[in-house]
DNA sequence: CTTGGCACTCTCGGTCCGAGAGTGCTGAAA
DNA sequence: TTTCAGCACTCTCGGACCGAGAGTGCCAAG
């Protein structure tokens, strides 16, 4: 595409995003063309319409961005806008203040990133593929009934009730965990399928088939903790005036299982994942353009950052910011969990 | 007030809960008081506006209830609706499937009473002045940094990341813990305290102090678990559909802060609250009601259970229906926790 | 105390209209 | 070939207006 074409579609995105009104050659002729004619700019507005880029909500208004059209932004023309150090600033001291827990973590990071970016934010717990084992716990409820405690990479807690063939005392529980800990901890779950096997029948074998099948549910992401907050900021875009639009979106957000696929789109892809209205896969989610980017405490250990807005959304400003949420996160947790 | 005053008064709350429009004097008399003139009714319509209990949108439009309408409803004339038998089935189904951890338990019973009641709900996981302490257990993080697991009543965990004056080797630590565990399991806050009292300084005495701690940070509540679910209902609501109505309420559930004063209303008081609309503290839920009651396994460990919806509310079924999920889960946490 | 009758009030939806914004086109200038 | 001033045209938006309809309060008679 011709530079000057490109130069108005970055202003008109940039317009847009900014004021919410379509936007009109006159507009664009005195803040940002002024050595160029309403007219000139009026037959470019219309090749740009042509070109799929722009639309008009209706025949004598200005022109609106298309999703190809931002996604043509997005692609050629964004340059990631720098983040105020009074912004850095609030984002460090979040992940500073935030709880060594995994949940809690998590939390505070959707919340961190909601308010930074004036959107909706989602933020999966780290996982991968290769989890490893810190610590596990065994605690005696009734004679034939235990709670397996899993510490995870990442401090991350996993509980489960176990009913066992036979009964076992506290103190039986107690042997058992000490053992199970000398062989287990710091490795992964291949290595525990390998306990496993060789695990001779009894409790032991039991204990050892719990603690794989939560690796499973763990590692394959069923049971992954989504989080997500800062519905509230989504109410100041004139997009969601009427509500029925944003009770599409709280529909995924509120449904873990739209929200796990949401986030899924992302894994094994790049590292950022900018999903325009249209391209979105659930209806849903039409006029809303999702962020996604990975965090985590390492390369194994990988967890979904996402904001939700308007496609009208400052993407430069919130693509910057979500890069610095997640490098805020991804530090804080190496600090907390990568021991 | 006499009889009649009151039929009429509960009529028009049932058909304006009902159809959430401003019910006129025609409406009533053909479809409750068919003996009756319309004329009759309108001087009694009257008579009740004055006495506070309606109030007109404007002057020829039909009555709706005011907040102190609302009130004396919901004080002597309600009665509580019977649930069908196929919700009281869904709400078992739920608990029944609920995951047996407090985090998942809390998450689901928000879940569940959503669904249930048609409004946004809340919950708080339950905690009490006496928590007992199951199971603890301590992990090497680092030479100087161990992370602590406590294991209290309800198959609540909580961790904590305690950097120690003292190096300890994870033997030392988990010898420390056999004895920490015999000391203190099945022991309440207070036993805690005594323990530590009369412990001799080094690591188990900092341990016990955390310990303490993290118990006096659950026991006060500061940090206690709070969850919501079910915005998208409110959508359905004519309250709400415009967005700036719902601002106001996403500022209260997404704020723990707000909410877990919202909740505390409750504590010590009777065991079922309605608080309608201007009786709200926070000026952000005028023309809302919160229903909350108690829950939880047993006396002493009580959570809070609460729908948010328009002050326009089926109080009597909203009331019925929140008792029971209270009740099902209430079981649920006795059967999984109370052991 | 109840009730039919009646005048009155207010909202709601529809129509109409003018102002304003923005467009596309055209023909001339560069 | 590109740029641009001029102009007619289109469409929305807000306000004014209006009639239908719903509901009221009051009053006088039963």
């Amino acid at each position: 595409m011709e530079n000057r074409k490109q130069s108005i579609l970055r202003a008109v995105v940039k317009e847009f995003t900014t004021s919410a009104v379509p936007v009109g050659s006159q507009a664009l002729q005195s803040r940002y063309f002024v050595n160029l004619s309403s007219a000139t700019i009026r037959s470019e507005l219309a090749d740009l319409t042509d070109l799929g880029y722009l639309t008009q909500p209706h025949t004598s208004a200005g022109r609106v961005p298309t999703d190809s059209g931002y996604r043509y932004f997005v692609d050629f023309l964004m340059d990631l806008e720098p983040i105020p150090d009074r912004v850095k600033g609030f984002i460090d001291d979040e992940m500073r203040a935030a709880p060594a827990d995994v949940q809690g973590m998590v939390e505070r990071v959707a919340m961190t990133l909601a308010s930074v970016t004036q959107n909706a934010s989602v933020a999966s717990a780290p996982q991968g593929s290769l989890a490893r084992i810190k610590h596990l716990d065994l605690v005696s409820l009734e004679p034939k009934e235990v709670l397996l405690i899993l510490l995870l990479e990442g401090n991350l807690l996993r509980q489960q009730v176990v009913n066992t063939t036979e009964a076992a005392s506290q103190a039986q529980l107690t042997k058992l965990t000490a053992r199970l800990n000398s062989g287990l901890s710091g490795r992964s779950s291949d290595e525990a399928r390998r306990h496993y096997e060789q695990a001779p029948l009894g409790l032991e074998k039991e204990m050892l088939g719990r603690v794989i099948a939560v690796l499973d549910l763990y590692e394959k992401g069923s049971e992954s903790l989504v989080v997500h907050d800062g519905v509230r900021n989504l109410l100041r875009h004139p997009e969601f005036a009427e509500s029925s639009r944003l009770t599409q979106v709280l529909e995924v957000l509120e449904e873990t299982r739209y929200l796990t696929v949401l986030l899924r789109q992302l894994i094994g892809d790049s590292d950022l994942q900018i999903v325009i209205g249209s391209e979105n896969a659930s209806s849903q989610l039409q006029g809303c353009t999702v962020v996604l980017t990975t965090y985590g405490p390492s390369e194994r250990l990988k967890g979904v950052l996402g904001v939700i807005g308007p496609t009208r959304m400052a993407y430069s400003q919130t693509v910057a910011r979500l890069q610095a949420v997640a490098r805020g996160a991804s530090d804080r947790m190496a600090e907390l969990a990568g021991r």
